[in-house]
DNA sequence: TATGAATGAGTGTTCATTCAT
DNA sequence: TATGAATGAACACTCATTCAT
């Protein structure tokens, strides 16, 4: 008598059915199944990045990927599901350049700053939205919710080591990683949504000048003054 | 950031059906009608930042007012024209405080900057809805483009005058002051998001410390001593 | 960021949000609403009984009951709501008939049976779509399940009171009330879906026979015997 | 009952593509053919007293089936097909009972009604779930019509000799061989769909009493009692 | 012949907007 | 002026059917 809905089937009877019409990892697992999830996943990337999450329509993710309206149905469960896999993907992502960023605070100078932040930028350029939906989501689910708060808490964690031993007297630590995080982010987003104002190169630059005049402010501020004299006292 | 909206009426009868219904300013110039435009504003912002402006639904919005779904409608064309009176308001206030910053350029000294940074926390708690919705907005109308351009380029162009003069050779002043617009818009959009981890105070602490390192170095945090010398060996 | 479903909500503001336009006890508590939810309930009735309700579609009621689309979800959460109120208004009646017939039992009379077969065939000319809906049902919710149970078990006890101490030997007395339930439903649904075939009084007449013979088989059987002098003078 | 179904494609071209894929009568004459479409009438029928005919989907008859979905259609047209030819079987099955009844309706004795109503009960346990889409059928194309009608018609007719003179005085035969079938198939139906409350025998037994009861009332209710003598004193 | 990925029409549901009261 | 019932366009999701492999 019950109409078909949408929750999960948990009856006995469940498994067997769920396997002809469902979303499911096997799909995946042929060549062409991970090739048309990819393009979906793509094609979300695009509409998200054009439309924001809220406002993007399958309709928009399917022309985008040109396929039919009922192929995303057999690869995502929902746009949820979609967006949750991207952000699957970012985490991943991000939580290498975390890892990198730790290993950056021990031996710091400016080829190396200036690769980390490069890659993020780069990062960026690709989940952005992701990110974006991360910073900004209203009641986000539990599972988003958590990965943008790992996310989070490892980036400041990794630029708190860069930024605590040189910070301005009286300056919380913590905040003035929070304002590195939010500077690193929103410069990035300019670079994606502005292309044609600044390059890569120059953004890149940027940012190390202003960590680096967070991280080793007598050497770094300074660092960039031409004529300089000799080598910082210091260290 | 648009929604489907109803096109204004254009045929024949569409301008006697006009005057009845359509929200007008003789409405709001009688007193009640001015306090109700005012608690729907209101209303309007503690929706926005609650649950986005795409996921406010009107009725939210009349909830919140503690008034009927149809009364907005007595008062606001729609959802959207109720958003680009918040960002005219919105706009008013920055304006304040863009040509507030560009008489600080001239004489700065700790106290003011920390009164202007305090003072733009302040707009944010109350209006960084419109200000989240102007920097993220996909297909703004023309309206909240405009306005958003005017606001993004008058803090710029204060901010630069701040930093230009002691910038780190070879750092372009324009992706200088867009990641400090950036750190200030995120810090505080943090602050008002979370507003039991930092308070004020530490927020607009911290902010002065890293602009006065980007605006006056040699004074700054220390940040930066002149003629300090080159870069650190690497590696 | 999340989008909204058809979850119920259960947070905090959740009251005061639903208010507006959720479907509502308070909305028929006024006059107008509850002549919409009769309206809505007569439709459904009506499209049940034409269609089933499995391919019976929120329009084919919307249309019936003449209102637009959207005004059904004013008053019903779904399609499954509005059965569930029909289902509870039929529980009810055959409830009242349930009682009746176990009053009937002690004293049985031509007249008294006829009368209450009378009334079940017309609750049936009205309700029958829901009994069927609850006798076909696969799958059905725990409500309408325990529904359908609650009025199957009434009358089969009710129906073996009449039935079990004049019940030939060696027939068990549950499968015999199970046969007159049967038998019972089906006949009034004949005559529901024939209506130009049989009428309701031979209907009424014919189940009386079969009662009886079920019932009072020395009298019954011989009910007929000619000469028996017809039915009771009536009322 | 209807889905909605593709038409009949028309066109020019209609002819030359309907040779290749069209379920064909010649693919069931090889030995795996005819086992193929076994398998899937089974599964149907199986599907269809599960979850009913419309619920019914394509995929859950070659889940059933184990078969990929694909193969039902090169076997069947649609889902309507299958019911089709699940109906023409049952309405052969049926059709034997029903000339076997008009048989029994000669020389009557408890071993041959007993008998044919075991025969029915096990046809129904079998088709039952055609059985109930012929009655409960709702716009009934006409093939499907024609069959209900037929079996209907046959098992009223075979009935009504049976039951005809010896029923009470007033009752006409028609609606008592009504009565007579709708207890027979809704017997049925309880016990096949709650096998573990009654089992067959106990239910043949009833079966047999109750139209005992109304066939050779002299035995009558009474009647079945052995050895029971003339026919009781009236009143 | 068998498979299962792709398609798109059909239906459920939401909510901005209108308008009678 | 205020209300809230009614409307219908927009969008999500399902599944019968087709067809390339």
């Amino acid at each position: 008598m019950t109409e078909r809905t949408n929750e999960e089937p948990t009856g006995p009877a469940a498994g067997r059915r769920a396997l002809a019409r469902r979303p499911s990892n096997s799909r995946e697992e042929t060549p062409g199944g991970a090739r048309m999830v990819r393009r979906l996943l793509d094609a979300g990337l695009l509409v998200f990045a054009r439309r924001g999450y809220l406002a993007a329509r399958v309709d928009d993710i399917t022309a985008a990927a040109e396929v039919s309206h009922g192929t995303f149905y057999l690869y995502f469960k929902n746009k949820e599901a979609l967006l949750h896999r991207l952000a699957r993907e970012c985490a991943e992502e991000l939580d290498t350049l975390i890892v990198a960023l730790s290993l950056l605070s021990t031996s710091l100078d400016e080829e190396s700053l200036s690769r980390w932040l490069r890659d993020f930028v780069r990062v960026y350029q690709r989940y952005g939205p992701v990110v974006r939906i991360w910073f900004e989501a209203h009641d986000p689910d539990a599972l988003m919710q958590s990965m943008a708060d790992n996310v989070f808490e490892g980036l400041m964690a990794g630029l708190e080591q860069l930024v605590r031993h040189r910070l301005p007297a009286g300056a919380d630590p913590a905040v003035a990683s929070l304002a590195a995080v939010g500077m690193l982010e929103r410069v990035s987003y300019y670079l994606t949504s502005h292309p044609e104002v600044f390059d890569e190169e120059a953004i890149v630059a940027v940012l190390y000048r202003m960590f680096a005049g967070l991280t080793f402010p007598a050497a770094g501020g300074a660092a960039s003054t031409p004529g300089s004299g000799g080598r910082p006292v210091s260290r």
